[in-house]
This record gives C-alpha cells, structure tokens and sequence, in this order.
DNA sequence: ATGCTGCATGGAC
DNA sequence: CGTCCATGCAGCA
C-alpha cells in the first residue's frame, strides 16, 4: 500500500493516527482497500459506516421483506443485499433466513427431494450424501444452539479427483453456488478468504474465476495446506455453511461462515470456522 | 525437470 | 444445441 510515513484516512482525511492504527475498509476498484483511521474502521466494522456517513446519499432502499433501510448501488455496502427477479432487493439476513426456510420445508417433505437438493447428480452419489445428511443436520443443530451464529447451508460437494489433487490444490465451485452464495468478484483479481478452524490455526484460501467460452468457472485455491490436514480424498464431501454473522476481523467486515469436511473413508468430521473479507 | 496458472477440450446432462 | 465442469495440457517461472 502507502509506502509514505504518512496516510490520511480514506473517510475523513485524519492522518494523527500512528500508521499502523490504519485499517483496511472496503475494497476499492484499483483492488487496494481504503485505509480507515480507528474511529472510521471501527464504526465500518460495525456496519453503521453507511448509516452514519451516507444518510444524505441517495440510494437507499428498503428490503422487501423486513423494511430495513439499504445502501444500494454504493461499494461500502454492495455486499450487503440481492436483487430480487422481480424488482426491489432484499438484505442479506432475509435472504439467508429465507434459504434456510426454504431447505427445512425441503428436507421435511421427502428425503429422495432433500438428496436431490444435495446434489444434482442422480446417479447415486446423492444416496451417499442422504446418509451422511443428518451427521450434517447434527452439526447445524450445534450452530444453531450458538446465539452469535444461524448456520444457513451454502453448498456442498463431493470431491473429483481434481478437487482432491493436491497439485492443483484447487477446487472447483458450481457456478451457480458461486453466483448466488459468493461475493460477486467480477473486476476483482481475487477475493481472500481467511479461515480459522476450531484449533485456532489460520488458513487463507483465494477465490477466482476464470472465463470459459462466454461463461466463468469459479475455483478456491491455495487448499494444499488444508487437503493435508484434512486428508481430502476423492469422494468425500464438504459443505460450506454461512453463519451470517458479522465479526470484528482486521480487514474490516466479515462474512463467517464453517466449513464442514466429512471423509467417507474414515467417516471422521474436521470442523472448519472461517470468514470471507471484503 | 518441476510446479503452477489459466485456458482448451470434450463428456455429461 | 447450449451449458456446465472435470480434466488435460501449454506456457511460463
């Protein structure tokens, strides 16, 4: 970043801060992120820095489900919300509670539908993942009992063996999955994902795309270390879930979500508890 | 030679 | 016939 003795606040131009009081805020289109003074990052942190610097901005919408007051349209905040088919958008915590409703009225109806919601390859993988399912459910009970975290499935998948190489150490996430579950990373080398899992160790994954034809593949790299650990084989699964709750991380807000591994070959779990930085 | 990155190809749906 | 994505592989460090 800056290499000068001195930086100003990217909010309000405040540079008496000792250099490394400086936090990373948004990430900006150069993709650098803004430098914000302790009281700016920390109001940003918070997710008050719309609410409290842009009330006079225009752009802000209500969510067409609970009516909360959005900033659209601004890149603090862009993360924040969906657009809806319809028109209107709706904010993030909607949106999640309304995936996870949607699923449980799935997985109560009929268990050959909630293999099909696992996955979409009918040729009997899904009866694998139906068995492993209530290990899952399991798990998301725990999270749930957790007042700070709403565990909302993301997705989940079985290993190829590219997802398993640990050359490529890489694995390939549906586009779909990527599109509706990720942050949006178009114009963006790439969006780190720093995770910590239950020991407290530190990982950080990278998440891309690339093109293909007229359309992207969207890929996690830099697994090595965690396909070691874990032991990845061809044919195990991992889910990704969203807590959806906002932490105070360095970089600024933070998406939680874990990370759930289960190897079918020796049926152990390894818990992953992670966050995406924007 | 070796590993990594990103694109190309082709099978499956 | 179009899209997705698992895998192959060229090019580069």
């Amino acid at each position: 970043m800056a290499s000068s003795s001195r930086i100003s606040c990217f909010q309000c131009q405040d540079s008496s801060s000792a250099l490394d009081h400086f936090k990373n805020g948004w990430r900006l289109r150069s993709g650098d992120h803004a430098q914000l003074c302790p009281r700016c990052s920390s109001v940003y942190e918070e997710g008050r820095f719309c609410e409290t610097f842009h009330l006079n901005h225009e752009g802000w919408r209500d969510c067409e489900s609970c009516g909360k007051l959005v900033h659209c349209g601004c890149i603090v905040s862009f993360n924040n919300h969906l657009l809806l088919d319809f028109g209107g958008i709706i904010c993030m915590e909607c949106s999640r509670l309304n995936f996870l409703l949607a699923r449980n009225r799935c997985l109560s109806i009929d268990p050959d539908i909630r293999a099909r919601e696992l996955n979409q390859d009918p040729s009997g993988q899904a009866a694998v993942e139906a068995q492993l399912w209530p290990r899952v459910d399991l798990q998301l009970q725990q999270l749930s009992r957790n007042p700070k975290a709403t565990a909302t499935p993301l997705f989940e998948k079985i290993l190829t063996a590219s997802d398993a190489d640990l050359k490529l150490a890489r694995l390939i996430i549906p586009k779909r999955c990527a599109e509706t579950f990720f942050p949006d990373i178009s114009g963006l080398n790439e969006l780190r994902i720093k995770i910590q899992d239950m020991e407290g160790n530190e990982w950080e994954f990278q998440y891309r795309y690339w093109l293909n034809g007229g359309s992207r593949i969207y890929v996690l790299e830099g697994l090595r270390d965690i396909m070691v650990s874990k032991k990845w084989q061809p044919g195990d699964i991992d889910y990704v879930l969203s807590s959806g709750t906002r932490g105070k991380g360095d970089n600024g807000i933070e998406k939680e979500y874990c990370w759930l591994s289960i190897s079918q070959e020796s049926n152990t779990e390894g818990n992953v508890k992670g966050s995406w930085t924007m």
